[in-house]
DNA sequence: TAGTGAACTTGACCTGGATCAAGATGGCAT
DNA sequence: ATGCCATCTTGATCCAGGTCAAGTTCACTA
C-alpha cells in the first residue's frame, strides 16, 4: 500500500465527502448558491449549529411524503430531487426539480404538514434546517431572515413561470424552454451548460411538463434530427442555443 | 336637508369608508384575514404607522406594471385583482387572482422588480407595505415574520395545486375546482359561497386556466342544462355542491 | 334611448397532442 | 453472461379542446 504523506491531504477531503455529517458549512462547495449565503461569519457558525447532514438517500426514495408533518426544510447537497402532489384520484404532478443548492419544502411552511412527496433522483445527500430553530435564528439575524424571503420568492417567480408555459405553450415550446432552463441552473452551479446528464427520466420531464411521454420522445427526436440537440439517452448536448432560445420563444 | 342626530355615526361610517387614508388595521373588517392577524396592539400601531392607505383604483387600472421597480407589497382591502405575466412574444398568463385580505406583489422580493403586472377587476382599494419597512418591522416582531413565512408558503401551494390542474386535469375539471376554489375562498370572507358574483371575465377564466374562451363558455352552459349550476351573465349559483366535488375529483 | 364595442354564446370544423400498440434498448440483479 | 423489467422509441389512430364564424347580449357613453 502507498504511503505517501503528499497525499494524505486529498484523502482526507475524501474522507470528508464520504462522511458528510462532518462538513460545515464554511467548507461547502455550495456556499454562494445556498441560504448562507452573506451571513458574516459568527452568524454561520449559529446556523452551522443547527443543521443536520443526513445520510445519503438512495435512487427513488422519499426524503419526506406528502402529508407527513413538517419539521424541516432541506437543502439539496448532492444529487437531485423531484416533488410530486398527488390528487385524490391518484393523478400525480412533479411540481418541481430541486438541484444541490435548491431549498425544498417550503410549501409546508404554512400548514404544518409536507404539501408533496419529496424524492431522491439518483442517490442523493441534503442539509436539514430543522423549521422552529430557523425561524428563530432568522428573527436573531437579518442576513438569514432576507435569504428565506428571497428563497420563497424565487419559488413563487419559478411557479409562475412554469403556470406561463403550461397555460400557454405548445409541447416543443414547453420541452425546449425546460431545457434551457436546465442549462441555466447548472451554469449557475458551475457545471457544463452545454452538454450534461438529465437527471431525470422522460416519464418525469412528461408528466411535468403536462405531455405524454410520446411526445417528448418524438421532440427530442426531432429536435437531434434537426441537429438542435444531441441526445443518447439521459446524456444531452445542446448543440444550438441560439435556435433553442427561438423555438422557447 | 336633514338634521338628525341619529344617523350621523352612520354618515362618520361612510365618510370613513370614502377616506380610506384614516381607517387602521384594529378597525378593519378584514383584520382576521389579513397580516397582522395574531399580532399584539403594540405591534399592530406600529405596523399601521407604516402602511400607505391608497385611493382607489378603478377597473382595468394597474397597481403595477411588470418590470416596475419594486417598493412595495399590497394588501387588497376592497374590490378584486388579477396578476398577469407577459412573455417575450405578448402571450399573457394570468397567474393568480385576488381577493380582500390577499396579499399581492411577493414573487418581486428576490429581484427588487415587479415579475407581474397587477390589474384591478372592479373598483378596488390597496394597503401598500413598503418592502424595506416591512423587513425590518418583522425583523422585530416574531408574529409578523411568522405571518410573512405563512403567506408565502401559502401563494406557493396555492400556485402547485395550480399546476396539478393546468398540467392533468380536464377542461371540466379545471372550470368546476376553479369555481370551488372562488366558492370556498368567499366563504373564507365571510361572502355567501353558493351565489356569488364572478369578479372576472370569462376570457380571464379562460386564460387562467388554460383554455379557449368558448370552452368556459360551453362547460358553463352545460352545468346549467344539468341543474348544477345558474349562471346569468357574471352571478353565478353552485346548486349541487357534491356533485359539482365529484366533477372536479 | 340609441349607438357602440366588448363580452359572451353557439355551431361547424380542424388539429395538436393523447392514446394504443408493438418493438428496441438499457440497467441491474443473479 | 443472461434474463428481466423499466424506460424509451416509433408508428397508427383518435379525440378533447382549439379555431373560425356568426350572431346575441350587455355595459357604457352620449
Amino acid at each position: 500500500m502507498i504511503q505517501n504523506a503528499a497525499i494524505i491531504p486529498l484523502l482526507k477531503d475524501v474522507a470528508r465527502q464520504e462522511h458528510q455529517l462532518q462538513l460545515t458549512c464554511d467548507s461547502c462547495a455550495l456556499y454562494s448558491l445556498c441560504l448562507p449565503l452573506g451571513l458574516h461569519r459568527n452568524d454561520l457558525e449559529t446556523l452551522d449549529s443547527i443543521i443536520k447532514r443526513s445520510k445519503p438517500l438512495a435512487r427513488g426514495q422519499a426524503l419526506y411524503e406528502m402529508a407527513e408533518s413538517f419539521d424541516s426544510l432541506y437543502v439539496v447537497r448532492s444529487g437531485a430531487f423531484k416533488t410530486t402532489l398527488t390528487a385524490a384520484d391518484g393523478r400525480e404532478q412533479i411540481t418541481g426539480f430541486y438541484l444541490p443548492g435548491d431549498l425544498i419544502g417550503m410549501d409546508a411552511i404554512h400548514t404544518g404538514h409536507y404539501q408533496a412527496t419529496a424524492t431522491a433522483l439518483s442517490s442523493s445527500s441534503v442539509c436539514g434546517l430543522p423549521y422552529d430553530r430557523l425561524q428563530d435564528l432568522s428573527q436573531a439575524i437579518p442576513a438569514l431572515q432576507q435569504q428565506i424571503y428571497n428563497r420563497l420568492s424565487k419559488e413563487l417567480t419559478n411557479d409562475k413561470q412554469l403556470l406561463m408555459a403550461l397555460g400557454q405553450k405548445t409541447a416543443m415550446e414547453k420541452l425546449v424552454g425546460f431545457l434551457m432552463s436546465l442549462s441555466r441552473r447548472f451554469d449557475e452551479r458551475g457545471y457544463a451548460a452545454d452538454r450534461f446528464q438529465l437527471p431525470m427520466s422522460r416519464i418525469d420531464i412528461a408528466n411535468h411538463l403536462g405531455l405524454a411521454i410520446e411526445t417528448v420522445s418524438r421532440l427530442l427526436t426531432q429536435l437531434s434530427n434537426d441537429g438542435l440537440i444531441d441526445c443518447q439517452g439521459k446524456m444531452i448536448a445542446l448543440l444550438d442555443k441560439p435556435q433553442l432560445k427561438k423555438l422557447c420563444s
